[in-house]
DNA sequence: CCGCCGTTCCAAAGCGCTTTGAAAGAACTG
DNA sequence: CAGTTCTTTCAAAGCGCTTTGGAACGGCGG
């Protein structure tokens, strides 16, 4: 059923027919309802790839997948897509994946662009050499990025959490429990979500007067592998009073294998070891399925995946002129796993210190 | 810059350059070359909605997306999309993703084969009352099943992996270790994976002879949470020789919360209980990531994904025309969590069969 | 009764591509 | 050299919708 036979059924023309389920001005309420009756009763969808013709409009925001043998898409980004799809779906738009392994992700924008696929797209673990924000500027690609550059903000429109600000926050929380050797199990430093929580914990350092080398940053994958591996490497026949009693990870995958590593070496939370962990909101496993409930920043992904899609919508419907950065604030949540630091080692550093004196 | 301006450009009319473009024997390799080579120069790109009207086909490939305010995406989706994504990148197609509550998913398909929007769709999730095979079919949606439904096959393409199999293989083994009575903490039994599985747990009790009471069996959504929970009522206070030896699990997701509560309980894998889960293959956390190396049924949910983007793109160019059924067997891997029966009450039962006799 | 205006509807021209059917030219064949 | 076939190119007709620029109609004031 076409809008052709639907207007002879209806003896009207296909320009009433459009205009009337359109909801334009110059159709008779009376028709109106009698075409709206019609379309539904013959099941008259309009073809959307004629509609997108005529009106040079997709209907849809796209997505540049990466893709290859050993790329493994972050698990929050199904959070994420739940967050976008809620959105989505009131507004009526689809989503449009195209998966492009990272060398080729230029020619797969540059592919968007020409073939317009899709009204705009949203831009995704942002790096520290990115080039897709002047990439899709210059191909004149709507589009909201999720999380920011690390370049000057030079008006492009973000959605971002506070990562700065919420290792910082975290950070000054272990040193007034009085923790002063820190450990920073850290995403892969390439993306700049990963140099931002840094900052914000070597600024707390920093605020404490404390050096550089009181902080052991390491970066990798967010996974428990690695999470197990570091917390081993940093633990393990090491010294009580050279390994470090604050640790903050930056997933709870990467927590998930620092507390294996604790547990087998018999280390506790937080008596031995507090931690405090970066929580996306994940469903299937929450700070508080852990032996020891955990002390987390928290920001949902899913509410991130809910706005961004909303705002790019409003971007590539004109209603948002001004590219506004939207940096979220993020919640220190207290809960089992950060404590006072190990009193022994207070006191023997205690004496140590005062038999300097 | 369109095929319009292209042509006069090149001085050839529209028909030659499609013609070139698309690989058509009917031109000259010579002006083919020339054709393709200001193309590229140019940067000309076919528009996507232009092709797609005249063609009819859309180059993408659909999925229903569940949205709600309750509804939480498997995290394997990702790994799923991953597979997918690899595969239709090859093939140049992308995948619309189209978001829809559960109650109005028959709509969300409606619309999609009104509007031609994707070539295809593909089914995951299946349910025991399955209603969307019948919806594609009589919509003549190309389609493909990940998972099958309940109902006997009535000719409908899918991939799935050998659910019952793998559940009986993994049964059998706990049987041959001793075990006798067992809990099976399966994912929601809404879903026909769930239903298979269990039926292989079933037919392995049968195969041995023990009745339908030695097996505990608890369905629920496959999260942290649950497997904590359940596997709480399942050991706690209660006297080693009512609670279950061996236990089976229905994820990743489940274990890590079983595991958590036997930690809680003091209880030890395998010398107090044996469990066997499985595993879809999931890169953040692995079976091996465990205090004691899962014994794990293991099938890549990601080669689904590549497999099922690859049946459907020939199923809707007509490549594959039987519906056939493919059936994926699942490995059984042996690793830490899975040993004899405990000693002490395999005696006790010895002395107590003994002494009925 | 005529001219004017607002309402309601329509014919036709795109949107940018693919594809059909035909024509022009080149290359054989007898 | 005419007749036939093959190769290469093209004009034009869609694909199914939106949208522009009128046209037809009825109600109104003069």
């Amino acid at each position: 059923m076409n809008l052709k036979q639907l207007s002879q059924l209806l003896e009207l023309s296909q320009t009433t027919i459009s205009r009337a389920l359109n909801g334009y001005p110059e159709v008779s309420e009376q028709t109106r309802l009698k075409v709206v009756e019609a379309a539904r009763k013959h099941g008259y969808n309009p073809n959307s790839n004629a509609r997108k013709l005529a009106t040079g409009r997709a209907g849809s925001i796209g997505y540049v997948l990466p893709v290859g043998k050993n790329v493994d898409l972050d698990p929050h980004f199904v959070e994420f897509l739940s967050g976008m799809g809620e959105h989505a779906l009131s507004r009526e738009v689809d989503l449009s994946l195209t998966p492009a392994p990272y060398e080729r992700e230029t020619e797969a924008y540059r592919r968007i662009a020409a073939s317009r696929s899709v009204d705009g797209v949203y831009l995704s673990s942002m790096r520290n050499d990115e080039k897709r924000i002047a990439l899709v500027r210059s191909l004149k690609i709507p589009f909201l990025a999720h999380g920011r550059a690390l370049a000057p903000a030079d008006g492009y429109a973000c959605v971002d959490i506070d990562n700065e600000g919420a290792f910082h926050a975290a950070t000054q929380l272990l040193l007034q429990l009085g923790h002063r050797r820190l450990a920073y199990l850290n995403g892969d430093i390439d993306f700049t979500f990963a140099v931002h929580r840094l900052n914000g914990v070597t600024r707390a350092l920093k605020d404490y007067g404390l050096p550089a080398e009181s902080l052991q940053h390491h970066s990798a994958a967010m996974n428990e592998d690695n999470g197990y591996r570091l917390a081993m490497t940093l633990f393990r026949d090491k010294d009580p009073s050279e390994r470090p009693t604050g640790v903050l990870s930056a997933s709870m995958f990467t927590t998930l294998g620092i507390v294996r590593a604790l547990d087998q070496l018999g280390l506790r939370m937080p008596d031995d070891v507090s931690i405090i962990t970066h929580d996306d909101v994940f469903p299937f496993l929450k700070p508080e399925s852990f032996s020891v409930p955990l002390t987390t920043t928290r920001s949902s992904i899913r509410a991130a995946g809910a706005r961004i899609c909303e705002r790019l919508v409003d971007i590539i419907s004109g209603v948002e002129t001004e590219p506004v950065q939207e940096i979220w604030p993020v919640d220190l949540i207290v809960r089992g796993t950060t404590g006072p630091v190990p009193a022994e080692r207070k006191r023997t550093r205690g004496r140590a210190a005062e038999a300097a004196e």
